[in-house]
DNA sequence: AAGTGTGAACAAGTTCACAGCC
DNA sequence: GGCTGTGAACTTGTTCACACTT
């Protein structure tokens, strides 16, 4: 078994990621760890201790090549091929998601959408047909997808991740207040604005308020 | 100065208290740390840790009184008042956000509408007047907002993050892919999905399919 | 001279385990 | 008897500092 790599680490390199491919859009050959922090508000020995776990992408004196790095990064998160993404639940946010332009371009394929009001099932969206949401375990079985984006209501969360992980998908990006379970061999990842507010409302309590 | 509280601590508590207003919903009367773990996947001594460094609600032999959990993590996260929201950019996804029924109920009122786009600005939606975002600073200064929620496209992230600072607003939540910068009275949090499926994908290469 | 890669030192966060109380 | 609250032990994650490479 090769050494575990903290999971903190992986949820830093895309963010590693996303800066070297600006950089490498702008033409720029070669970047330090430290200019590479100072960018992203993280320390040169973190990114160069996390970088070390999958390798020796560095050159003494110099430091990295961004194409290389780049490119490294895009084989270690496995962004080298497509993924297949459905989304189930069409509501506002699903609909927003669903038209969302930023996960063609980094790989991620809409190839189903799904919604369980009658109203909203059959009718288009982008041009993209909005399925009965009944259909979603069949058409998983005859075209697996590798991930779920769930908008549902939150009472319905359960059900449907529950529908998704029966149909093969194994990450689950959950946009629903709910907390869900799922096997141990599925990624799960929650998504909730409440959250992120409620702990920000803590500092904001103890915070003097700067303004006259 | 009292003991430091780390940050993971407080990103728990709306954790634990989004699970102890529903159990506060079915007149559950007391709880112990073991069940109230067992719900959320997080151990026991975890949970009286985290408690403790705000004081002992609990009591010996019996757990904590659901009741008075919640409205001690109401206090400690400033929930016990209502907080001034603003969103900027009312495209697909600020309008969505805009919409989210799930604020108001936890005491986030959505009080300015802001949109660029002369198309957008003047039009309403929930019967709310989107504002044209030139007047965003000048509106911050007559009724000032603790929080700004920032929908735009990514290239304007920054110039909107510095006006909502500029105006007053002491915590941001960026919907944007961009990583912007605040002073550090400023509470910050990214949403930014392509980065949760990004770390997802590096466990889906490693896992084997599970599916025949 | 500059900057990586990395063991070692350190810091932070989690879990243990048990005294104390209900 | 059952469960909290909490120091102490442990585990995990971060930073240091320097040998080594270009």
């Amino acid at each position: 078994m090769p050494i575990e790599i903290p999971d903190v680490v992986i949820d830093r390199l895309p963010l590693y990621y996303r800066l070297l491919t600006r950089l490498e859009a702008e033409g720029r050959g070669v970047i330090s760890s430290h200019e590479l922090g100072g960018e992203l508000g993280v320390t040169p020995a973190q990114i160069r201790k996390d970088l070390s776990y999958f390798g020796r992408f560095g050159k003494q004196g110099r430091g990295y090549s961004v194409q290389r790095l780049a490119q490294e990064l895009r084989l270690i998160l496995g962004l080298n091929r497509r993924w297949r993404v459905v989304v189930v639940g069409i509501g506002r946010l699903g609909r927003a998601i669903s038209s969302y332009p930023g996960f063609e371009g980094q790989g991620f394929d809409i190839v189903g959408r799904y919604d369980a009001n009658p109203a909203v099932a059959g009718t288009s969206i982008d041009g993209q047909e909005i399925r009965d949401a009944r259909h979603l375990e069949a058409d998983l079985s005859a075209a697996p997808a590798d991930i779920g984006i769930v908008a549902v209501p939150a009472e319905y969360a359960q059900d449907v991740v529950d529908t998704l992980v029966r149909g093969g998908v194994r990450a689950i990006l959950n946009y629903t207040p709910a907390r869900v379970q799922v096997t141990a061999n599925v990624e799960l990842k929650h998504i909730n604005p409440v959250v992120f507010l409620q702990s920000m409302t803590y500092h904001l309590k103890l915070t003097a308020r700067s303004r006259a």
